[in-house]
DNA sequence: GCACGTTGTCATGAAACCGTCATATACCTG
DNA sequence: CAGGTATATGACGGTTTCATGACAACGTGC
C-alpha cells in the first residue's frame, strides 16, 4: 500500500500530474476513468487517490462515495471548477482537500504530505497489531499466539492481517474475498473454511472464539 | 475540548469569522494575537484552530509550529496570500488547511467538516451511534446496553440501525419495510414482531420502553 | 515420479433465525 | 362502557447460516 492514484480521464494531463508527483518523490500512476480506478484501488490500493471531478460513465462524486464506502484513503479532488457549490458537495461525500486546476505541483505536494501526516499522527499510537495474547508481526510474516510462534499458510496470513487492519470491525465474506483473495465473486463458503482453519491454529478452543469471532449474518470480525 | 478558535488579528474579520462559525452550528471565539491564541488554547483547547498568517508579535508561521509542538490540533490556515510559496510554507509548518480569503463560508465548514471527519475515522475506528445507556457500533455489528453487550440477529440490529440514523423520528412501518427487509409492499405485522424482539433484548421492561417507543398510528421511534 | 503441504469444493448436521398466525392486551371513539 | 382498531407477544415449521470433516486438484521440492 503505496503510492497516489490518479484519476483523471484527460491524458495529458493525467500524465503530467504523474510525472510530476513522480518528480516530487511519490509512486504515482493513473487511471482514465472512475471504474478502473476503483478497480485498481481494489487490487493494489494506493496510499492517496487523485480525483478530478468531471468524468465519463461514473463521475467524480460517485467515485468518491464509492472509495469512501470501501476504503479510509484520503482523497483529494482535483477539478478546474471552483464553485463552493462543488468544492462543498465534493468534501460533504468524503473528499479530505480540493484544489483548483491549474494546480502548482510544489502545493499539491505539500497538500500531500500534509494530509499524511495528519493520518499517521492519529493513526500512530496503536502501531503494532497486538490482539491481547495475539501478536502480528506483517512484515516479518509471524505470529504468535500466548507466547507460542505458530505456522500460518499464506492465506490464513493474509486473512489474519486482512482482519487485524480493522479491529474490531465486521468484514463480510465479500470483502474478504475482495481483498484477500482478489476474487470479485466466488463461493462465501471457502471464507468459512479458512476461518475454520484459522481458529484451529490461534484459538484455544475453536468452539468458543475469542479473537475470530463471528458476527452471524454479517461476516467476522478480530476483536482485541 | 470543543469548538474552534479563530486567531486572526483584524478585529472586524475575526468577529465576522466568529459569527459566521456560529451561524454554521460551531462553538467558536477569537484570539487577536498568536500570544493569546496560544495561551488560550493551552487553558482551554479547542477541537481545530483557524490561524492568519499576517499577525503582530509572533506570526502565523511561528504560532502554527508552536501550536503543533504541543498539541495535535487540525490547524487551519485562512491568509489573504495566494502564492504557492507562502501555502507550501504554512502546510510544512504543520497546517492541514489553507484557504485564500475572502473565504465561503461554506467552503470553510465544510473542510473544518472533512477534517473532523478524518480524525475520527483513524483515531476511533469504529463511530458508535449513543442513546443514553445504549451503545450501537455499526461497523463492529455490536450493541451494548447498561456496560452489556447484547446479542441481536441481522434484522434486529439493521432495524436498529435504521432507526438509530433517525434520531426521535417517527418512521412508520411501511419505511422500516422498505429500508430494512427491502420489501415494496408487505404485512406490517412484521415489523411489530421484530420491534417486540428488540424490545425483549434492549429494553429493561418491554412494557415501559425507554428507547424504543411506539407511536400509536404512526410508527416506532428511537429516542436519546 | 513421489511425498507433502496447501487450496478449493462439497456434504452433512446442528443451531439460529425468520415469517406467519393466533391470541391477548391496550387504546380510542362514540 | 361497548365495540372496534391498533399493538404486543408466544408458539411453530420451514429456511438460512455456519462449522467441520472428507477429498480431489494442484504445485513444489526432492
Amino acid at each position: 500500500m503505496t503510492g497516489v492514484l490518479v484519476i483523471e480521464d484527460d491524458d495529458r494531463i493525467r500524465l503530467s500530474l504523474v510525472l510530476a508527483l513522480e518528480d516530487e518523490g511519490y509512486a504515482a500512476r493513473g487511471a482514465a476513468t472512475a471504474e478502473d480506478g476503483l478497480l485498481q484501488q481494489r487490487r493494489d490500493p494506493a496510499e492517496t487517490v487523485l480525483v478530478d471531478l468531471m468524468l465519463p460513465g461514473i463521475d467524480g462524486f460517485e467515485c468518491i462515495r464509492q472509495l469512501r464506502r470501501e476504503d479510509d484513503v484520503p482523497i483529494v479532488v482535483v477539478s478546474a471548477r471552483d464553485d463552493t457549490h462543488d468544492i462543498v458537495a465534493a468534501l460533504e461525500a468524503g473528499a479530505d482537500d480540493y484544489l483548483v486546476k491549474p494546480v502548482a505541483v510544489k502545493e499539491l505536494s505539500a497538500r500531500l504530505r500534509a494530509l499524511r501526516r495528519r493520518g499517521r499522527a492519529l493513526a500512530d499510537p496503536v502501531p503494532s497489531l497486538v490482539f491481547g495474547d495475539l501478536v502480528i508481526r506483517p512484515e516479518a510474516g509471524e505470529v504468535s499466539v500466548r507466547g507460542e510462534p505458530v505456522a500460518l499458510t499464506r492465506t490464513e496470513f493474509r486473512l489474519l492481517c486482512e482482519l487485524a487492519e480493522h479491529p474490531g470491525r465486521v468484514l463480510s465474506r465479500q470483502q474478504l474475498l475482495r481483498r484477500v483473495w482478489e476474487y470479485e465473486v466466488g463461493d462465501e463458503r471457502l471464507v468459512d473454511v479458512h476461518v475454520g482453519r484459522l481458529r484451529q491454529k490461534i484459538e484455544e478452543d475453536s468452539s468458543t472464539p475469542r479473537y475470530l469471532v463471528t458476527v452471524r449474518g454479517l461476516g467476522y470480525k478480530l476483536q482485541r
